[in-house]
DNA sequence: GCATGCGGGACAAAAAATGTCCATCCTATA
DNA sequence: TATAGGATGGACATTTTTTGTCCCGCATGC
């Protein structure tokens, strides 16, 4: 950590708390803006009057402006909001917890946004823009980009920006299609993040739980077969880790199946294999998509996790591969750590 | 300046009026501790309930110790306090303010310690350390040092710490004796300066206004001799800079003479000249001691002077010499590029 | 044009900061 | 050893700041 930061944590240690609840309003106002005083004091469950304190400092600050359709963020604000994302890390201590969660887990790679999504959604989408700028690091010309579908990787595409002088990429989803809602399905991801990296894609139309005999005979379809071998040699897999119990139930699996699922001590979830906290695999949804193999020999592998209720899916899944790039967020970081400390 | 104090003075600018207090705070308890709550509210102006706050937050912080005879810092909190002199130089923009002044008084060093001696007497003590550093960091073997008295240079040479393996050094006064307490001349200083620097030293002993005639026959004692000659090849000279109204009383001029000076327009004065705002010299003091010759031709010259009241002299001495380093406090910088704006 | 949500004003209630006094305990000194 | 001075820590009234709450007029979108 700086050493002016822990200096000023020592002298005026009553600005680290203030400092983070300014920081949360700025966040609020920068995703949501513009926004008025009351939707904010809800969203961040403090007073209201609070909340104008807050916006009248940040207002005489230049940070935010007022108008009468609400509070938004100066493009000032927005460049003070992007440093203090870094003190927020730092006074967090994140960098420690990101040592911890390595040791933990014995992974390569781990990255801990402050905030923890169980408790302020938005926290998501800096994890995400944290993701999205890992996933701008390792891309590169003629790469293949394997992509899952979700509500977090949707995020992670959204916060990507338009890139440029990027040749021959290619996305495609990484399995067959999961239910829920359109947007957040691996093909919709796939084709617009190919959009944004200047590349072209693939869709994959596969339902889940198809037999053996559909899976080959579909298999035969050179469509299908391409985007198979595609997967086979992907570059960069960008993935979200799931609950077991939330995505059975997203998934809509029988009632009998689920329940066997979870007693055999399923916790996880990620690209179609449920696994117990040990990283052993309890099944894996059939359906055509990329397998345990192909994901262990990616070159590179980006999960991206928030909330701390997904710490033991995250700790399952780290078993699985040990090189790989961990985006997760305060809750889970500090769940993770205490479940390795309590065993 | 440091880019997390730009962004901790954008997002939570409460922190600075506050820190800067707890400075003068600690800066008190540093240089008079162990002392009580009642004495540290009188010297700082502020209510006794204040202090009691401050105090008890920072033996929270464990950087003071409150004992039934005072309150005291601890070695962690001495350190701490180094370092907020840096950070408080920085945030009130001391970097700018020495630019400034070097540019006023076209000279090539400037350090300005913050706070005003005029308001705050412990500033001195700050700016005397800050001038031990710059001493020590220019003295090396085989040097000479020149001093003179007063008790700016007084708070010098007590900051200055005890140095080891600095070899051959001497310490003399750089002119005859002034009147004022035996400890601030500069006989004493130099002495005690020496014994820090583990080196020798020369007194002497010559009164103010001695006549021609007696100058010469004293210049044929040997001992003056030598000492003259070492004047003639110093190394360095540490000297403090006056007001001339005030060094013309304490040095006991005849009420016309003192006068006379005034109107003629001396404002400063240092080793023996007195000078006028354009560094003019008015007169020089008939004694035996640097010559104004010298002094432009010394490799390395350090002036200290401190309080807003001092902005003339110092005004007044930089057109003497170019190459110098000027420590010198806030007040006296601020009135400085005052002047210089006002001219 | 109408409903919704916005900012800003106003004011009471609550909380925090500050001023003040006093009891008690050390410590240096006569 | 007795005593005076200065120290802390507790207590409490008072002032100042923060916070909760309501209402009003206004812009905006439907």
């Amino acid at each position: 950590m700086s050493s002016l930061l822990k200096l000023a944590k020592v002298v005026v240690p009553e600005m680290v708390p203030l400092l983070e609840k300014r920081f949360e309003v700025l966040r609020s106002i920068h995703y949501q803006g513009p926004i008025g005083r009351r939707s904010l004091a809800t969203n961040l469950g403090i007073g209201e009057r609070i909340v104008r304190a807050e916006i009248q400092l940040l207002q005489q600050q230049g940070l935010v402006d007022i108008q009468s359709s609400g509070v938004m963020i100066t493009p000032y604000g927005a460049s003070i909001y992007q440093q203090l994302e870094h003190m927020i890390h730092d006074i967090r201590g994140m960098q420690n917890l990101e040592a911890k969660v390595k040791e933990a887990l014995d992974i390569s790679h781990a990255i801990v946004i402050p905030g923890d999504c169980d408790q302020d959604p938005l926290v998501l989408r800096d994890a995400a823009k944290s993701a999205a700028l890992q996933l701008k690091q390792s891309v590169k010309d003629h790469m293949t980009i394997g992509v899952t579908g979700g509500a977090t990787i949707y995020q992670v595409m959204m916060e990507m920006s338009q890139q440029k002088g990027l040749k021959n990429t290619k996305v495609i989803p990484a399995r067959g299609g999961i239910g829920g809602s359109l947007e957040m399905q691996s093909n919709h991801i796939a084709a617009r993040l190919a959009e944004k990296l200047g590349g072209s894609y693939r869709l994959l139309h596969v339902p889940d739980n198809i037999s053996s005999n559909a899976k080959e005979s579909l298999m035969k379809e050179p469509e299908i077969l391409n985007l198979v071998t595609d997967l086979h040699a992907l570059d960069i897999l960008l993935f979200g880790i799931g609950r077991a119990d939330q995505m059975a139930r997203r998934r809509k699996l029988p009632e009998k199946e689920h329940e066997e699922l979870l007693n055999q001590g399923a916790v996880g979830e990620a690209f179609g294999y449920y696994f117990d906290v040990r990283g052993r695999i309890i099944k894996d949804s059939n359906t055509i998509g990329i397998s345990l193999q192909d994901y262990q020999r990616i070159p590179v592998a980006i999960a991206v996790a928030c909330g701390s209720s997904k710490a033991k899916a995250i700790h399952g899944l780290a078993s699985l591969r040990k090189e790989i790039i961990l985006v997760i967020d305060e809750g889970a970081a500090r769940e993770i750590v205490n479940l390795g400390e309590s065993n």
